[in-house]
DNA sequence: TTGTCACTAAGGGTTTTCCCTTAGCGTAAT
DNA sequence: ATTACGCTAAGGGAAAACCCTTAGTGACAA
């Protein structure tokens, strides 16, 4: 028998997944959580061999859940969930102990077999989860230069509110040539051609959300 | 008995919701489909009382697949699932004859009051639409120059893969002057002040997704 | 028939973005 | 200590976006 936890603020999206998995034979879903606060605050007494968890979630994300996580009960296995294969931070889940990596869009079925597979101490990852690693892994050269800076991701966030570099510069006190330079640095590290694109990448990439 | 379709293309939602109805008591669900067409051709010999619809899917859309289905069937009772509340298609969808409106992050008791709300006759939106419908009722004058041209929709999708306004003049062999006046009256129509925010607004009204 | 509106296009102007360079400062690692 | 990098800032220039006006066409409706 295993035990499961799922950890997602998506209400109906939880519920439906307590119930797939629920009816599946040896799955044993023991408790669920619309955050990672809630989880990490109950998960004391819980029987539990496999978290489902969803990366971005309000208060408590997936990645600081899981390290928490981690730190007192290590034995405990993580899957991550996620919306989209473009979601940059699958690289800092599975620095923080993930053994797994599904997406939402995925099957039930899929997602069964990375209960199995994580549980009796394997990986599992979705086939376009692969694809991409193994094609940030050939170019992993220009994938350090990618990474986004504090003060970039801040200046992205504001670009997708839809303030000018004016005002932005206003907003973070700093000149709006320096904006300006933040502009041009994120478009060339995320290999993006301008604003649109810009906007959609931040989505995909879990730096902002529609809600 | 109130026999339950669903139609929905994303597959563990929709897994899910089936389980989530299925346990409610005198909730029956009939079956489900990932796709409009899907659910057009085999609709023929069920017997059904209410049909949860997504609005955005592949091929026909909820909107589309709501009209064709009136016309052959006009006593099924129409729930249409959004994600936002942002959406515009919510007008076309009641035009089309939905009887009730719901949004994903809803609850599942959310859900069942609006199934058996809708299977005895009459009507439930969630709250959020309700606000939005009363807000734009107010102000309805403004309203009606919101509508978007096919032409202006076009442009929109082209905005939001990141080309300029060449780029979109060469596509749609126009002159690049013809589009900049798309763009204004984009910004214009919708209320947003730039790209970054017209992007948003595509997504959040489902003229593009991330997928 | 008159009016309305989508679509087309252009002129002309301001603002913003985009792209390049150079450069000083502070911090952290080797 | 030298290097590397993030953050700051500026100059300069090309391109694009943004905002206004005017205007002709065709389609559709009162």
């Amino acid at each position: 028998m295993i035990n499961i936890v799922i950890v997602d603020d998506h209400e109906l999206f939880r519920e439906g997944l307590v119930l797939v998995l629920g009816q599946v034979d040896n799955f044993n879903i023991v408790a669920d959580y619309n955050s990672g606060d809630e989880f990490l605050k109950q998960i004391d007494p819980l029987e539990v061999d496999v978290v489902l968890m969803d990366i971005k979630m309000e208060g408590l994300n997936g990645i600081e859940t899981t390290i928490k996580l981690k730190e007192i009960k290590p034995d405990i296995k993580v899957i991550a969930v996620t919306m989209f294969v473009e979601d940059s931070y699958y690289l800092q889940m599975i620095n923080a102990g993930a053994h797994g990596f599904v997406l939402k869009k995925a099957g039930k079925y899929e997602l069964m077999q990375a209960v199995t597979e994580v549980n009796s101490g394997g990986n599992f990852f979705s086939q376009e989860i692969l694809k991409k690693m193994a094609f940030k892994a050939i170019n992993k050269e220009v994938e350090k230069e990618k990474a986004l800076s504090p003060r970039e991701v801040e200046v992205l966030k504001l670009i997708c509110k839809g303030l000018s570099s004016k005002e932005i510069s206003e907003e973070l006190f700093l000149s709006p040539k320096t904006i300006e330079v933040h502009r041009s640095n994120l478009l060339r590290k995320t290999d993006q051609k301008n604003i649109a694109q810009l906007v959609i990448w931040a989505l995909k990439n879990n730096h902002i959300s529609l809600g």
